[in-house]
DNA sequence: AAGAGGATGAACT
DNA sequence: GTTCATCCTCTTG
């Protein structure tokens, strides 16, 4: 069986659909070999972003900061950026070089290391709220914002994604709506969000009242 | 130079 | 259900 894992490279991150490998990535493991301390997470759920069209994208109209500049680099590399001062949020880099695309990782499930999650955590049992958040499995994976731009393709780094075989298939994932605070425009009725269905270790799905 | 606000989470009532 | 912690980035002046 273990023939059968491999890191995922560069022809994974650097296709042009990010919906598709928003989806593709449920299912995948993400190894962090951060501090000493080797975690592994099976991904279940995930979110697209796409400039330059999607208002809810950093990257929207393809603006870019500091910040953003690595979303513009080709697939294959880590977004970390500070949510409210406070969570640091994981994405993968995806598409062609200046095509600022990207997938946040919104939940995981414990696979191994699970001692190491919990005490970053201060948790003492391993139960769903450990990692089923994107605030949540950052912490647990020892993923902080000094990571961003580091590549996910080198087999020895200190963030990559493995594929060891499973198989998530269409009638598994389930699609829903990403948070939803911008203007009477399209993007927030988007169904970008995607889960595995019925696993435990999604987070709360976000509700949208379509009629506002 | 200053201020607003955000791809969230935890701790409340 | 509500509040607020906490700080970086971007916009504005």
């Amino acid at each position: 069986m273990k023939n059968n894992i491999f890191v995922l490279n560069k022809s994974f991150y650097t296709r042009l659909d990010v919906l598709q490998i928003s989806k593709e990535l449920l299912g995948k493991y993400i190894v962090t070999n951060i501090d000493g301390q080797r975690t592994v997470g099976m991904i279940v759920e995930t979110e697209a972003y796409r400039a330059p069209d999607d208002k809810a994208c950093h990257a929207y109209t393809n603006k870019r900061t500091e910040r953003t500049e690595v979303m513009f680099r080709e697939g294959g590399a880590a977004y970390v950026y500070l949510c409210y001062g406070i969570h640091h949020l994981f994405n993968v880099v995806t598409a062609e070089m200046n095509i600022a695309h990207a997938v946040l990782v919104r939940a995981i499930e414990p696979i191994e290391g699970v001692d190491i999650m919990l005490k970053r955590r201060k948790f003492t049992d391993n139960k769903p709220s450990l990692t089923n958040g994107p605030g949540k499995l950052c912490v647990a994976l020892g993923i902080k914002t000094i990571f961003s731009g580091v590549s996910l393709t080198e087999s020895l780094g200190v963030i990559y994604i493995e594929d060891r075989g499973t198989i998530i298939a269409p009638s598994q994932i389930v699609a829903g709506p990403r948070v939803g605070i911008f203007g009477a425009k399209e993007s927030r009725f988007w169904d970008w969000r995607f889960r595995i269905k019925d696993n435990p270790w999604t987070s709360k799905p976000n509700i949208v009242r379509y009629e506002d």
